[in-house]
DNA sequence: CGCCATGTTAGAGG
DNA sequence: TCCTCTAACATGGC
């Protein structure tokens, strides 16, 4: 799936698109992906206006005019799509639900895989707090990370892919931050100085900020558009040369997930 | 056919 | 409580 920074991507594409517009109708195909149902959703929705969209760590967030919010999760495949006023358009595969405009205009769901999720929820904030800070947040400081790894005996790996530890990190972008930080992925969190900290905090932010200028990363036909691909460094790379040192890149798993990294500039 | 995949979560067990 | 692992969700590409 999209991570924070193609999940940024799409939401600045679709934001001035969507922004004002008033709903007329909601369907979908597959109503596992609905949540609270498709009935409950349609009668939440429609009539409203769209008042800002939103990102949320990989959340699309998007809010109505009654204060409450649609959230969209794409996990693994999935993808949106938008249909102008005039209809006309290729058949997108895998189209699982459509957000309705008035005026006819429709943004489309796509999924492949049915993992991706359609959330009406009344308590955004209470939702969203659910959620790790945003790591380009002011708040996501030094002194703050410190103090949160700092109480976690897990390995750093699976905790920064943890959600509620931070939001928008994923498979990718995490070994990427870790490269950068010169830190191995098996590292007890608490075990980090103070100066690995800092220099975590700061790969995390520049990692996900070079993401975003680049439209983010586009391996697959899931998600296309993306220029970060060519900028990764060890994501993928297996057994390719370290660019820094030359030392192969190596593969293992770290918390079920396949990770990548450097031995010689990521000592255990 | 087997293995892999940018994600998350429930449940079991240490 | 905290952490780790497995299975599950469901499909497509190699």
């Amino acid at each position: 799936m999209p991570e924070l920074p193609e999940v940024e991507t799409i939401v600045r594409r679709f934001r001035p698109r969507l922004l004002r517009k008033r709903i007329a109708g909601f369907e979908a195909s597959w109503p596992r992906q609905i949540s609270p149902s498709v009935a409950r959703v349609r009668r939440a929705v429609c009539g409203r206006r769209i008042l800002e969209l939103a990102r949320r760590g990989k959340l699309i967030v998007i809010h109505l005019d009654d204060g409450s919010a649609l959230l969209l999760h794409l996990k693994m495949s999935g993808r949106l799509a938008w249909v102008d006023r005039s209809g006309v358009r290729l058949p997108e595969p895998h189209e699982r639900a459509r957000l309705i405009m008035q005026g006819g205009e429709r943004l489309l769901f796509c999924d492949a895989r049915k993992f991706g999720r359609i959330r009406h929820v009344r308590d955004v904030e209470a939702a969203l707090d659910a959620l790790g800070p945003e790591p380009l947040s002011a708040g996501f400081d030094a002194a703050r990370l410190l103090r949160m790894l700092g109480e976690r005996r897990r390995r750093i790996k699976p905790l920064l892919l943890d959600q509620a530890f931070v939001a928008g990190l994923g498979n990718i972008y995490t070994d990427e931050a870790l490269f950068r930080a010169g830190l191995h992925p098996l590292r007890r969190a608490c075990d980090l100085d103070p100066n690995e900290v800092r220099r975590l905090r700061r790969a995390i932010r520049s990692v996900l900020r070079d993401g975003i200028r680049r439209c983010g990363t586009s391996i697959d036909w899931i998600y296309p558009g993306g220029r970060m691909q060519d900028y990764l460094r060890v994501y993928g790379r297996a057994g390719e040369p370290c660019p820094r040192c030359g030392t192969p890149i190596q593969r293992i798993m770290a918390g079920q997930r396949s990770t990548h990294l450097c031995p010689r500039c990521q000592p255990p």
